[in-house]
DNA sequence: CGCCTGACCGTCA
DNA sequence: TTGACGGCCAGGC
């Protein structure tokens, strides 16, 4: 398996598991990182993230369009910062959804999205 | 092949 | 309750 490989099965699944968090909900990208058996790739979660905004391969399924990047926030409950553009763009996606956005800070305790990861019996 | 960067996180003063 | 500091490791050069 090259390199490349590894790094569009390591974004396939950020993007597979991204796309699993409901509508009006947010999580974090150390959680997706857990959810994927990387916890200590919780950064590659942003950079799978921005690649989204790259035109990738021909043959790549994910994009801006379908994939609810937006609803990926930083574990202290902001949107971690970067161009100003897309974070504007970010925070007016969430408010849409309903998510109530208090000083660029959302309240995990209400809006977030941290299933049980019954990975217990996982070794 | 090696070096630098980063849409982060946990820990500790 | 905050802020600084390491640690992490894939991606891009």
């Amino acid at each position: 398996m090259s390199r490349q490989d590894e790094a569009r099965a390591f974004h396939y699944a950020v993007y597979d598991t991204v796309q699993q968090i409901p509508y009006g909900k947010v999580t974090s990208y150390g959680h997706i990182a857990k959810l994927i058996y990387k916890p200590k790739n919780s950064r590659h979660v942003g950079q799978a993230l921005k690649y989204l905004s790259i035109e990738g391969p021909n043959d790549y399924p994910y994009h801006l369009n379908n994939v609810p990047w937006w609803r990926v926030i930083n574990g202290a409950g902001a949107i971690s910062p970067r161009d100003e553009s897309s974070v504007q763009r970010q925070l007016q996606l969430l408010i849409e959804e309903g998510v109530v956005v208090v000083n660029n800070k959302v309240k995990l305790s209400e809006f977030g999205w941290f299933p049980e990861t019954e990975f217990d019996d996982y070794t």
